[in-house]
DNA sequence: CTATATTAGGGTAACGATTTCGGAAAACGA
DNA sequence: TCGTTTTCCGAAATCGTTACCCTAATATAG
């Protein structure tokens, strides 16, 4: 176990001053340098196998090139797959990721946010779970540490948003055209905006076509909700159509109505959201909107180095599937 | 934007020395100190919204309190609840985790490496593409770095595996029992050793029956180059059963295999390695093995923090599906 | 009541880089 | 040949903590 070499050893071996070491480092040539002394300390550097330690160069500088990434559940493969966003755009500014996993808990989420701030990030992307502590936040702020609210609106705050109420009209219209009128829903979670705008596509396509749902209730975005709920509405309920929030819950869905004997597509129609990658190659192939992930967060990254946080929301699009169809009596409601 | 309070403020505010404060910080009570003052300091520090200096206090102590972890994609649901379980004992242990993802290159990865080495992580669980730069390695672990290899076998080096032969020859077997002999395998890709490991068990047990192989090929652990395989197999060979090295290829051969009109598992038997928890909730369910990702994970981070690296097998578990059934001939075999 | 031990906390070098300032040497101009 | 300007590089002051080494002050012993 050999230590380090540091920026001296170097400086000695090259002999020249640490301050030389230090532009060759830092390519200020700017500061036209003999090529000659620039070869030596290049040599020195190679022979002892130097490489400048980051914490020392982020307390001189007051930079510490490094941003945080705050997620509910890293193993969902939506938020995995914003990580990787967000990580290759870093990535190119020759910053580093610092990954952290909420587990869908506030508690955690807030003790993150101060090990970010005490790491000294230079800027934050956060979807947060449920309400966030905004104390912590304004104190990041205040510090000038960015802060890119990203996937869930929280109030007063700009977030980058995919379209989910537009998405959601979009397939709710998709529905209502292929002839399904007794139309149920599976929200997520009601503090969740991306649930909320998703439920209100959902009920202004309705109201836009002068119908009603025959029932909306409230799920947790997973997989074991979307089948209790299922359960309860087709036993209480007659529908042609349910919608869930998101691809989990939809194939729970999917999972309730074979157990109680109902066909997909043919007795009963379901969505999800998401279009999770892995679920295009289950059968039957569910309708779903797409929401780009790896945009999302090349997007929201983007924006943390662009300086300027704004609102924005993504575009979505409608994957028709297999498990909405024409239904016969299209034409006759 | 306000710039946030250091310890020297602090010790002014406390009227007291920065030592003291330091000591109040790192609870060295043992140095007693006076209740009263002791109360004095964390007032200061409250009122001032006072956090360390992660960079400084890494600096002066020469640790940093931060592990890495470098994975080949971390949108692949197996390495994100790997990483999961490795984020989740280092947050125990009071570290931070920094999340690289090499995208299955070897160059990005030895950046990577580097990258790792100058951050000053303490400790690197890292799951290798191919054959990864052993220099760096070398480098690394004579700095007193501690590096844990999972998943994937290196050369000359300890590995936390999961049970990928042993998991493989229980699957083969079950796919014997049910009465299936003419069986192709689609491997993963050669330089792999996990790929490696799960073809060798699977030959090992057919070896075992007195069987060979239809044919083995070698894929890319990808749902495309399942499919393929899949296509050339059913043309060119008369199987009742295609074994594939993961799930995601066993998708792909479902596919494949529906595409040529054949049905899973009445005409021809699949099985997967991984158990990804997605497919679940596909169908048919697939039979596969079960790897307990977010455990392994957890596993490789104790060993890094338990400073003892040493070779290990996780134990995997068969999890029958409907991709297989009994065949009517199984006894006249 | 003095001598010594203990306690509470201060002073100050590091840690390993960057950066400002300034000086010597070289180049240039007259 | 003697200023004057460039060019190139070194000295030293940070950045925010920690940890070692002290010194008062107080307690304890004799």
């Amino acid at each position: 176990m050999t230590k380090q070499a540091t920026i001296r050893e170097v400086a000695a071996r090259a002999g020249v001053s640490q301050s030389t070491v230090s532009r060759v480092l830092n390519g200020n040539d700017a500061d036209h340098m003999r090529p000659e002394t620039k070869e030596r300390v290049l040599k020195a550097m190679k022979e002892l196998d130097y490489t400048p330690v980051k914490a020392a160069q982020s307390l001189r500088r007051q930079r510490t090139e490094v941003i945080g990434i705050l997620v509910p559940d890293i193993s969902n493969s939506f938020f995995s797959r914003l990580v990787r966003g967000v990580g290759s755009v870093a990535f190119e500014k020759g910053f580093s990721t610092l990954v952290c996993d909420s587990n869908h808990s506030v508690e955690k989420e807030s003790r993150y946010l101060d090990i970010l701030l005490a790491e000294g990030v230079e800027g934050i992307v956060f979807i947060p779970v449920g309400s966030p502590d905004m104390k912590r936040i304004d104190r990041l702020l205040r510090q000038g540490i960015r802060v890119v609210v990203a996937d869930r609106r929280v109030e007063g705050f700009p977030a980058v948003e995919a379209d989910n109420a537009g998405g959601s009209r979009e397939l709710t219209q998709h529905l209502l055209r292929l002839g399904y009128r007794r139309i149920a829903y599976i929200a997520g979670p009601q503090e969740v905006s991306t649930a909320q705008d998703r439920l209100s596509g959902f009920r202004q396509a309705m109201g836009d076509a002068n119908l009603s749902p025959v029932v909306v209730c409230y799920g947790k975005f997973t997989y074991e909700s979307g089948y209790e709920h299922a359960e309860k509405i087709l036993k209480n309920h007659h529908v042609d159509a349910i919608m869930a929030g998101n691809d989990l819950m939809a194939i729970g869905v999917i999972q309730a109505a074979e157990d109680n004997g109902l066909i997909v597509p043919e007795e009963l129609g379901v969505t999800g959201f998401d279009n999770t990658p892995l679920l295009a190659l289950a059968r039957p192939k569910l309708t779903t909107v797409k929401v780009p992930a790896y945009r999302f967060g090349e997007e929201v990254s983007r924006q943390l180095f662009d300086g300027e946080v704004k609102a924005l929301t993504l575009p979505v699009r409608l994957i028709p599937g297999a498990t909405c169809q024409q239904q016969e009596n299209a034409e006759e409601i």
